[in-house]
DNA sequence: AAGAAGATTCGCT
DNA sequence: GCGAATCTTCTTA
């Protein structure tokens, strides 16, 4: 869920990806903290916002205890409120297409450095999870577009979802 | 100080 | 399907 000033924004998650403590060396905390990756270690359920290819901002949601390096990457949602907002920030009407991916679903929210290391699960913040539709099935896949760690069973998204990105093959 | 790589996306063929 | 775009971060190739 997404607030701004103007109106509200709301998703489903139907796609993430695990990056493990410790022995994740795909992981952006492998190794160790740095200044990039410092948000990776805040208790669970904080953001962790990175840049990549200096385009997309992406999305991730610490999942240990603090001073552990571990987070999930929110890969694409499925669009329930906000829709115009989010097509004018994305620039296409395609649903499926509004957050499809983790550089589009940080785009489509609005998402950037300011939401590096806030508090996701506070009812305060602009930015944060809420209960939802649990998935009828999830399935799971090796993670995209990685060159290490590759083959690590750790995508998770819902079966049969038109929101879910990935090639068709990783999503039976 | 400089260079390489990157948890992606888009447009063109 | 393939390559470029674009810039921050980390490493020293």
């Amino acid at each position: 869920m997404r607030e701004g000033a103007r109106r509200r924004i709301t998703a489903r998650i139907v796609e993430t990806e695990a990056y493990l403590p410790e022995i994740d060396s795909a992981s952006h905390a492998y190794g160790r903290m740095t200044a990039r990756n410092r948000s990776m270690f805040l208790r669970r359920g904080h953001a962790y916002v990175y840049l990549i290819y200096g385009a997309y901002y992406c999305l991730n949601v610490t999942s240990e205890s603090a001073d552990v390096g571990a987070a999930v990457l929110v890969r694409a949602a499925e669009p329930l409120e906000g829709i115009q907002l989010m097509s004018r920030r994305r620039g296409t009407v395609r649903l499926n297409d509004l957050l499809r991916g983790p550089g589009r679903l940080a785009a489509a929210l609005g998402i950037d450095w300011r939401q590096d290391g806030i508090d996701l699960c506070s009812p305060g913040s602009a930015l944060r999870l809420a209960t939802g539709t649990v998935p009828k099935s999830i399935g799971k896949s090796v993670r995209i577009g990685l060159s290490r760690e590759v083959d690590r069973v750790l995508r998770f998204y819902e079966r049969g979802s038109p929101f879910v990105s990935g090639p068709r093959k990783l999503n039976r």
